[in-house]
DNA sequence: CGAGTGACAGATATTGAAATCTGTCACTCG
DNA sequence: CGAGTGACAGATTTCAATATCTGTCACTCG
């Protein structure tokens, strides 16, 4: 990347950079000043327009989440497909979404662990937005009759929590265990019948 | 404790002093020197028992595992109750014991916890009995015609993984939330749903 | 004998001084 | 004016010297 730009110095250009120094030294090693000297400019400036560190790592971080939620949102509000082969679909994307990013490259993965994990309340509310989705699909399912549940936004929950094995990233190092696709399944499998109408 | 002892120095003893200089100095700053020091012996007198530090630690981890598996055991081998009632309880039992553990004493379950880590091998054994003990109850369930699972082994395994977030130590942080014990119960009972025949 | 010792080498952890970073702000200059 | 600067104080990180620990082994002594 160029070192000096005659662009205006944009939150959006901060961000991009940020990800991009954060992708060369890591999560520990990337710094403001860092930042600051990719695009050359003053670290002052770059307080211009985030209040603290903690602040643009969070909006890095949200970017990044924000990125899976669009993906998902076309299986959820797919025209075509019954309730449970959506649900179905959603859960396989979800887990191989994640798979392949934790597989393709193992330290941005790494690195966004870390960053994930110090902006619990960003994640929090990504997960909620997830969560959301699923209760879309299965209040389909149950408008349809094909699905059963007293309690929608809990039911979307459970399947959340019951298939966590396979999206948190605490698990990845699990992800590549030559039997974890059976597993998936099983789970998957055993949700979606305790679902069915 | 007294500090020497005219007893004879036995695994066993070693291993409840080292439990004991793991809670009190926490697992990153527990020495050999530390156990032998409380044992009022030189450290390599507990070399003749342990062939090294980590062999110590591993076996005061397996000693704390066994509990939990003699507890559920006695809910798998009950003569009473039904397949799919047994479940419920094996799964509160268990979610019960480890929330009590984490929260009647944080500092020595955060300890046991680092020690898991470090022990992986040891773990992933005593998972697998953890595992053999639902495969039983669903046995019995597909046996008296309560339950229905095409492949034992592996719904128990997919029971016990849908319900991680309720016995993974990774998860204790989340185990004093307000709404924990109701999303327990909604995954619980979702995943009795999926297996009932 | 053989359970226990303690001095030793190499590995790991601790410590404190120096370097770097974060966040602020009075200032510059187009 | 107002986006950008850079010197600064306090917090955090790095680094190298120092101390402690792990694991071995020739030895002691009941």
């Amino acid at each position: 990347m160029p070192p000096a730009a005659a662009e205006p110095l944009t939150p959006e250009r901060i961000l991009e950079t940020t990800e991009e120094v954060l992708r060369r030294f890591g999560p520990t090693k990337a710094t403001v000043v860092d930042v600051a000297r990719a695009l050359g400019v003053s670290h002052g400036s770059v307080y211009r327009h985030f209040p603290s560190k903690a602040a643009l790592r969070e909006a890095v971080t949200d970017r990044w989440l924000a990125k899976s939620v669009v993906m998902l949102e076309q299986i959820t509000s797919a025209p075509a497909g019954s309730a449970p082969s959506k649900l179905e679909a959603w859960l396989e994307a979800l887990f191989e979404a994640k798979r392949h990013k934790a597989g393709d490259d193992p330290e941005l993965f790494a690195t966004y662990t870390v960053l994930l994990a110090e902006n619990s309340g960003t994640v929090e509310q990504h997960l909620a937005e997830l969560i959301e989705q699923l209760g879309r699909i299965i209040a389909q399912g149950v408008a349809d009759g094909s699905l059963a549940a007293p309690d929608v936004p809990a039911a979307a929950r459970a399947v959340f929590d019951a298939t966590g094995r396979f999206h948190d990233p605490q698990y990845a190092a699990e992800w590549f265990s030559p039997t974890i696709v059976a597993e998936f399944e099983a789970v998957t499998a055993l949700v979606i019948r305790g679902l069915r109408a």
